[in-house]
DNA sequence: AACCAGGGAAGAT
DNA sequence: ATCTTCCATGGT
């Protein structure tokens, strides 16, 4: 066992990590003791590592801990990467000031990226979530994990593609979801089983690659592709205007009459390149 | 009971 | 290419 003690050179409100993070029953959190613990997989083997917040969003420091010192600096810097704790939100905070967000971002400052740690979780979340309400995604997905994931110390890890790959369209049927989900699931799950799918290297190439890769995907629209950049890759510029939440907090903010169209979007955010995931994160937070 | 939900595919134009 | 309809399933 071992840890390290995190000292960041930015804010960073980890306390609303842990909020967003608590709406996945399936995450190990302790909020008042600001604690998550996180699966990390290493060549097929399970760590747990636990991050544990004793700063402030002004100062914020960290402890890290886990057992494998053989894993230690990629495990320490798998963890910055997934929070992004070597982002510097004061510069996200200073460009929207000068934007119609403004008072947005004043209501709701240094709001941080909060990935999945998980890429491939994070695609089969994103697809169970379509089109259903928050509550009874979060239904299937702990039902997805309970049937088909790993649990460990009270840590649950995700299933993998191979697992997924090999089930049967009744076996997700029998927990609630529609068949034609099912088939989505098992069929993107078989691409990367087979390697046809490799989620690990879109790391490599541009948003615009990536979603032209994933929407060919029977399941994957743009949506689904443009979800998964943000929450699995964390990249920083997407703004999914499909997306309900989107919608209703525009018209909230922004006082509207009725939800937005697509081309009210596009204008309402000009000016909000090349951080509008964050704003993407702040309408949601705005609405929570 | 009707409409909604952090969409997408398939069909029609 | 773009618009419309249908799909599934529970929540409110």
């Amino acid at each position: 066992m071992w840890e390290e003690k995190i000292e960041l050179h930015t804010m960073y409100d980890f306390d609303y990590t842990l909020y967003r993070l608590s709406y996945d029953p399936m995450i190990f959190l302790q909020r008042d003791e600001r604690l998550v613990k996180i699966p990390v997989v290493f060549d097929g083997d399970y760590h747990i590592v636990t991050v544990q917040a004793i700063g402030t969003t002004a100062k914020p420091s960290f402890i890290v801990r886990s057992d494998s010192e053989e894993y230690k600096d990629q495990i320490i810097s798998r963890i910055f990467d997934l929070f992004q704790w070597d982002r510097e939100l004061e510069k996200i905070q200073s460009h929207f000031q000068q934007t119609n967000l403004d008072k947005l971002f004043r209501d709701y400052p240094a709001t941080p990226i909060v990935r999945d740690f998980d890429l491939y979780y994070c695609l089969m979340k994103t697809i169970i979530h379509q089109q259903l309400n928050m509550k009874f995604a979060y239904v299937l997905t702990t039902r997805f994990i309970e049937q088909f994931g790993e649990q460990v110390d009270g840590v649950w890890f995700y299933p993998t593609p191979e697992k997924i790959a090999n089930l049967q369209v009744e076996d997700l049927r029998k927990l609630q979801f529609s068949g034609r989900k099912a088939e989505y699931v098992i069929d993107t799950s078989k691409k990367i089983a087979a390697g046809e799918l490799n989620l690990e290297e879109l790391k490599d190439k541009t948003d615009e690659e990536v979603i032209k890769e994933l929407v060919k995907i029977r399941g994957i629209g743009t949506w689904t592709a443009e979800n998964w950049l943000l929450f699995g890759l964390g990249r920083e510029d997407l703004f999914p205007k499909a997306d309900i939440g989107i919608q209703n907090a525009v018209k909230q903010y922004f006082g509207l009459e009725r939800k937005p169209t697509i081309e009210e979007l596009e204008a309402f955010s000009s000016g909000w390149e090349p951080y509008r995931s964050f704003a993407s994160l702040t309408l949601w937070r705005s609405i929570e």
